[in-house]
RNA sequence: GCCCCGAUAGCUCAGCUGGAUAGAGCAGUCGCCUUCUAAGCGACGGGUCACAGGUUCGAAUCCUGUUCGGGGCGCCA
């Protein structure tokens, strides 16, 4: 709809540019739907804008764009200019009307657009090491970019969804050593620490307690989860493992466990990734070695301390950084780089990084090195989210993944459900702080949660189709209605709101922000539901058939922006509640 | 000390990349509703868009500075 006028006010704009002898590019004017509806359907600010190029008065330019616009070909009713230089754009009804019938008929299509065919784009998300089940902050992040991802097919992107993790490395250690001792304990073979140890092991770390070794590491994890694993394998093995290296089958097991858990959980969620990457392939593979000898060949590795460096600063960052450890272990730096410089060899044409805020220290440094490689920094875009905070009886809970203080998704799930886990987290800006209402997602009463406002509007829908069979009449084809019957001014104002579907999704995937269509979604609903509650102001299933036919037309195009709305989110659209 | 985010109604947050009179939900008050589905509908009240400058026809939006809140600044990941 908007398009089309576009691209006539575009040409008229040309034209009117070739006449004043302008052979400039013509710029693509801004049209915008106005705050105030009394302004119109859309407004444009470009006769403003070419008052400094043209040398003329805005209002001037604007009526020679007016007059020059006609009605644009049936388009438009009517093209007023305002205050300084606005032109307001008023479409004809039919034009709205007309309109219904063609989102009927695309159905689950509608709203799709084909932008990003051609374009190999890899997300990469949550990339949690199993030390433990995923937190409220790792949901935040799964949601968000399942619906990025979501959203970049709908605009014709072929998507590969990525799961990058370390099964190496010391936490992994410190996770062995925890399973082990948990183990060692079961068996009375050791001691727990004390409560106070755990709080502050800087001071109260005890070696022995009641006669029997501490075998828990202060840095160990402290969670229930541990304490399973181990009771796990005391079940299989008994006392067969007490000689065993904690990093060997007690390392393996919890890492197989808490894996799995990971997995279901985002299964729950509706998650399913395409490649779960490990960062220890990069060093089967010599990766990291290869990333190494790129870099210095570009004289951007030293050796100092008896470690190995990037030369960072060369390219304007504030400090160099170690790459590998004087131990002969490379940071997480090293294999990030080298990780990047896969994504590239790889084929994509863009890759995205959704991490949290506590990542993104690291992004300028990974970026810049895969320039230095040659590649296209620009080409990987990080999406970076905010916490999550969870408050309850008006505190905020306190989160620490290595007290297993936190709370854990499928905690949430259990109380809420995925859908309402969706919308929740989904719904606001990822670099605004999410504030996740502990009391409101426990209330079993939802009166007022808009996951089920909009799915409900959504069921409200298909149960007009339902009453419609039972009193014999039968819901229309996409074609098989007279949109022209819908003259109610609610009427109207719905079917612009389903027009703007289709750019709404364009930009939102442009911008990797799906909480527009979060928004959108409750403007939706919020139009419907009225509508459809007023049954004294218009009845839909009425003696009319035309009419009855027309607006069970209208439901079914709304019922298809919901739906595929909810889609992009990853949320049901149920037929019944 | 430096870097990144945020600050908009009592609360939680949008605000289409610089437009016209500032938006929603919740909470509050007042009405309506035995309904084409039940958590429904309408109205009202509620604002110095943190503060101070700047850029221009025009700023919640862009720039600079300040204040407050969150995160980060390791040979941790």
């Amino acid at each position: 709809m908007r398009e089309q006028l576009l691209e006539r006010l575009t040409t008229a704009l040309g034209e009117l540019l070739q006449e004043a002898g302008d052979t400039d590019a013509v710029p693509t004017p801004v049209l915008e739907i106005p705050r105030q509806a009394d302004h119109g359907d859309f407004a444009t600010n470009v006769a403003m804008t070419l008052a400094k190029r043209l040398r003329r008065k805005p209002r001037d330019i604007a009526e020679a764009l007016v007059d020059r616009l006609g009605d644009a070909g049936g388009l438009l009713k009517s093209s007023d200019i305002a205050g300084p230089g606005f032109i307001n754009f008023r479409l004809a009804e039919n034009a709205w009307q007309n309109l219904l019938c063609d989102i009927a008929e695309a159905a689950d299509g509608y709203g799709r657009s084909e932008g990003g065919v051609g374009s190999k784009v890899q997300v990469e998300f949550v990339s949690a090491n199993p030390t433990g089940p995923l937190s409220t902050g790792h949901g935040r992040q799964a949601v968000l970019g399942d619906a990025i991802c979501r959203l970049l097919e709908a605009t014709g992107h072929e998507v590969t969804r990525e799961y990058y993790f370390n099964n190496g490395g010391r936490q992994m250690r410190v996770l062995g050593q925890s399973v082990k001792a948990r183990y060692l304990e079961q068996l009375g073979r050791a001691s727990a620490p004390s409560d106070a140890a755990l709080a502050d092991p800087e001071n109260a770390w005890e070696e022995t307690r009641d006669g029997l070794p501490v075998a828990f590491p202060s840095d160990g994890y402290q969670g229930d989860y541990i304490a399973d694993i181990a009771a796990a394998l005391v079940d299989e093995f008994a006392e067969a493992l007490v000689d065993e290296d904690p990093s060997d089958r007690f390392r393996e097991r919890a890492q197989a466990a808490i894996f799995e858990d990971i997995r279901g959980t985002l299964d729950r969620i509706g998650i399913a990734f395409d490649v779960y990457y490990n960062e220890q392939s990069l060093y089967d593979e010599g990766k990291l070695e290869a990333a190494i000898e790129d870099l210095r060949a570009k004289d951007l590795i030293f050796d100092a301390d008896g470690a190995v460096w990037l030369r960072s600063t060369s390219f304007g960052l504030d400090r160099d950084r170690v790459v590998i450890k004087s131990s002969g272990e490379p940071t997480y730096l090293l294999p990030d780089i080298a990780y990047h410089r896969e994504k590239f060899r790889r084929g994509f044409d863009t890759i995205v990084d959704v991490q949290g805020a506590d990542h993104i220290e690291q992004f300028p440094f990974v970026r810049t090195a895969t320039e230095a490689l040659g590649f296209d920094g620009s080409k990987i875009e990080l999406v970076m989210h905010q916490f999550v905070t969870v408050t309850s009886g008006g505190e905020q809970v306190k989160q620490s993944t290595r007290k297993a203080t936190f709370i854990t998704i499928d905690e949430l799930l259990d109380q809420i459900g995925a859908d309402v886990f969706r919308f929740f987290m989904v719904e606001r800006k990822a670099d605004s702080h999410l504030d996740f209402d502990l009391d409101l997602a426990r209330d079993k009463n939802w009166r007022k949660n808009p996951t089920y406002y909009v799915q409900y509007a959504h069921a409200r829908s298909c149960g007009l189709a339902r009453k419609a069979a039972e009193a014999g009449v039968a819901m229309p084809g996409p074609r098989d209605f007279d949109p022209s019957q819908l003259v109610l001014e609610e009427e109207i104002a719905i079917v612009k709101k389903l027009a703007e579907f289709p750019e709404l999704i364009a930009r939102a995937a442009a911008s990797r922000e799906p909480h527009h269509i979060a928004y959108y979604l409750r403007d939706v609903a919020g139009l419907w539901n009225p509508y459809l509650q007023d049954g004294k102001a218009h009845r839909i299933l009425s003696d009319d058939e035309a009419l009855t036919q027309a607006r069970l037309g209208l439901s079914l195009a709304v019922r298809v922006v919901l739906k595929n709305g909810l889609a992009l989110l990853g949320i049901s659209a149920p037929e019944q509640m």
